[in-house]
DNA sequence: CTGAAATACTCAGTGCGCTGACTATCGGTC
DNA sequence: GACCGATAGTCAGCGCACTGAGTATTTCAG
């Protein structure tokens, strides 16, 4: 009876939070386009021209991961890439035409979605949710790396 | 500039949350044991004896998914698998001595990471925490199959 | 007792997400 | 102007997570 109770436990209702959300995601707003690739679509509505690592910045993925989603939405014709001519390291990234549409009607079903998925809070529970969820993520966001943090074993 | 703020996009919110929490986990409790295969470990440590698909449902993994990290915590000698005598489809699972010391362990340094995980919140805040995500998750959970949602297209 | 439905599990395919190792380019220093 | 470190991106490998299709076993209707 050493067992812990995981409703107490941020990391499996973050998890159960995420599963749930893609259910949803896949039945309300899209079976092709993921929440991920909606991310980074609305990222480079905001700001054209962004390069893979700082679009990656923006919607929290890592250099693997955004090289991947953004393939995707490549392949799909969503978005272009292009060489930097002047840093050849670099691919500028444009949404199409194409792309652009998508974000637009994305954008209306993801707010019925939200509608839904939130229904459970009032509005003022709303605010707390973005707010509470907010802190912790960036808080963990910020610990990133200092010294080795399995020192301290137990 | 039609771009929208994924500040209140609770998926958005979620995979931020998890993501930072399976960096600190990575760091602060395990590089071996992931969360999920921890969440398994706990539910036969509550209920010994149980098959897949009931540990699937108790930690909210889908059977496919459950399957997978049953069968890493297998390889790694943690449980063992045990056809059910009375139910040839079943596997009946239990914890091996080594599976029950590693519970052991991570649950102590599970502890300690939840309290740095959650350091941005004071104690009432965590109860609102865990509140709020519980209930939205539970609400979404029990959203599955009704009558196709994507029908009300827009 | 036999055939059909239900159930537990497996397998293939897709996508997200990370690390670590590698390549190519750039930028600054000597 | 040649090296050296930093930076952008790729690739292989692992793990989580889902769907859809398939296998084996059980259960229930007749």
């Amino acid at each position: 009876m050493a067992a812990v109770d995981l409703a107490t436990h941020p990391g499996h209702l973050a998890r159960r939070l995420q599963q749930a959300h893609y259910l949803l995601w896949n039945t309300m707003v899209s079976e092709e386009i993921t929440s991920p690739q909606f991310a980074v679509l609305n990222a480079l509505v905001a700001e054209p021209g962004l390069d893979q690592r700082t679009v990656g910045e923006r919607v929290g993925l890592d250099r693997s991961t955004i090289a991947e989603v953004i393939s995707r939405l490549d392949r799909r014709g969503l978005l272009h890439k292009e060489r930097d001519p002047r840093d050849g390291r670099r691919f500028l990234l444009r949404l199409t035409d194409e792309g652009l549409r998508t974000h637009r009607k994305l954008t209306v079903r993801t707010a019925r979605m939200n509608q839904v998925f939130l229904a459970p809070l009032s509005a003022e529970e709303r605010t707390v949710f973005f707010d509470l969820i907010g802190r912790v993520a960036d808080a963990a966001e910020g610990l990133r790396d200092p010294a080795g943090p399995l020192a301290a074993q137990g």
